[in-house]
DNA sequence: CCATGTTGAGAGAGCGCTCTCTTGACAGCG
DNA sequence: CGCTGTCAAGAGAGCGCTCTCTCAACATGG
């Protein structure tokens, strides 16, 4: 009944714990007849290498961390966890590395964390949701910790990072409006502390310069990434500009909000005002109209996070991986066809 | 720059390797001068213990694992696997143990898990998500290794679990439809594969029941755990009675739904039809008009978890552990007052 | 036929820690 | 004053594994 070890696997195959050791590890310099002989000791005994034995003396752990470091309850991104989750999961699988979560709700717990994380009990480290100016990625990374940033880094880190085309998702998503005949296309910010909504913002901007259409700084109206901020954002924008043919949002929790604004004024969708979001969530399909929006996957994020943070382990090397992950506009009711409305 | 080991820790306090173990370790046969000049060695090395060479010793790991299987896609639970882990993250960072999380997507992985799972590389295995009758826990309990499920174990099943008192907050939530003098009151019904949903319902017929209404199964439609679902199973609702006074719908999502579905057919809510939804996620209050609902929290469950898992490992017995956790009504505008319909 | 690789396999040290066993010191008691 | 009991502290084994070093066996070339 007891776990069978190696000595037990050498014993029972008749040779010696190294060569045991060489057919675990998979050792070029092992003859056929030996490795064999391993192997069938192994299935026999049901043997499973130790891994506290081996991190002992390869000083390696076989296991990465992921912070979630959350500021205070930023709700928002919370859908999208659990899928880049899974994706890092997956990623890590096929090496079978181990997933330690790590989450820091407090000052004092993130002190802890940063403890743990740097005194070697992982191989690397997955970071994610970083308020804006976290030191931590950067820390990591000088005490020679593979450390990779999901999303944008904070700026000024040298730090590799796996983030969404943001620009080239939200450009595609206001040229589409453009092209569908839209003229008047005002925009619903995301909160402005937070990479993906300034970039988002200036990829509108540039959608616009780009078509030849005017700037205008009062048909951008920013918000929390919720329901009810782009609710409020849009009638802010409806009062300030009533002949608005196309708004792009910088979610779609926020896009729904906008829906739901639009119907109270009595504009229809996609006819009088077509409206694009972004993040192509659930929310995308249930709304009425169904909303084009920006796709974005998160869980081929979490697998790129994981074979990044696995390259730099594998390698080394202190070279900074950057991998930026193409997002794809999805067409849907909301923003068909060119404006018909008369108002 | 080397990592300081227990043994040079015992060298710059002039005593015996043994002795700053026993410091580090907490043990109480320890002078009081002894004690002070190994922590002022720890400090002033920083020494933190190699957790691999711990393990290796004691056969403990410190970690425990937290297992997500997803039979395929199960959307619905998503938003609250986050809360609950970082409630399983705060009751672990106490005794700081570790988190190891995995998660499965497909029969190859659950195997892949499962060995991991059984060969001693976890203190403990936290389960969630399960498809109704999954071996899993039953398994893991009977090679001795401590489990705790998240809801309701799959029947049979003679393990610990923690659960939401899902009957409590459903009778609570009719029977508050009841008090309002609501009399032709109908429910959505979540998956009946699924143990809350079936709970639920339960309650709903119990509360009907003990406040002496007739029960009448055309009244129960049921659905997935989505915004359609319910948007769908509401018109149906209508479309056999009209004349519905009041709705509890087994999540928010439904609700949600079914307020749409409402709000198309011309029913003012709370006027002629008050809805009472459950989970009280975010969802329930940027709905118009508000959603009264069921409070649960995920959080509270998550951080039950751990310590109900901690205890069964300190304890090392095989006692069955079961902990329900109160929920609660809460009140909002979906459900306020009597009927004042006239249709 | 001997020097020289080349390749497969074993011996053994040691990773950092815990824990049992043993020892030493000292108090209490007859 | 010697004996026993108690408590603090040290000595040392050993957890299961990897990895370097060594060696044996055999092939190759001069």
């Amino acid at each position: 009944m007891a776990v069978p070890t190696l000595e037990e696997v050498a014993r029972v195959a008749g040779v010696s714990r190294a060569s045991a050791s060489r057919v675990v590890n998979g050792s070029p310099s092992v003859g056929i007849q030996v490795r064999q002989s391993v192997e069938r000791a192994i299935v026999e005994l049901g043997y499973v290498p130790n891994r506290a034995a081996r991190s002992l003396v390869t000083r390696r752990n076989d296991s990465v961390g992921v912070v979630i470091a959350e500021p205070t309850g930023r709700i928002f991104s919370d859908p999208f966890f659990v899928e880049v989750l899974r994706g890092i999961s997956g990623g890590l699988a096929a090496r079978e590395m181990q997933l330690v979560l790590v989450m820091s709700q407090s000052p004092e717990e993130e002190r802890r964390a940063e403890r743990y994380l740097t005194r070697g009990h992982v191989d690397g480290v997955i970071l994610f949701s970083l308020h804006g100016d976290d030191p931590l990625p950067e820390h990591l990374h000088s005490q020679g910790i593979p450390v990779v940033v999901g999303g944008e880094p904070p700026r000024g880190a040298r730090v590799s990072y796996v983030d969404n085309d943001n620009h080239g998702g939200a450009f595609a998503a206001v040229t589409h409006l453009i092209e569908q005949g839209r003229t008047r296309i005002a925009t619903i910010l995301g909160p402005q502390d937070m990479p993906a909504g300034v970039t988002r913002r200036r990829a509108y901007r540039d959608a616009l310069r780009a078509a030849g259409l005017p700037l205008d700084e009062s048909l951008e109206k920013g918000g929390e990434f919720t329901r009810e901020g782009g609710q409020r954002a849009m009638d802010v924008l409806l009062q300030r500009h009533p002949d608005i043919d196309a708004v792009f949002a910088a979610s779609d929790l926020m896009a729904a909000g906008a829906l739901s604004s639009l119907h109270a004024a009595g504009r229809r969708v996609p006819e009088d005002v077509a409206i694009v979001g972004f993040d192509d969530s659930i929310i995308a399909l249930s709304t009425q109209p169904s909303l084009s929006s920006v796709h974005q996957s998160m869980e081929l994020m979490g697998r790129e996070l994981a074979n990044s943070l696995l390259q730099t382990i594998d390698a080394r090397d202190r070279a900074v991986r950057r991998v930026v992950l193409e997002t794809q506009l999805v067409v849907r009711e909301s923003s068909g066809g060119p404006p018909t409305g008369q108002n």
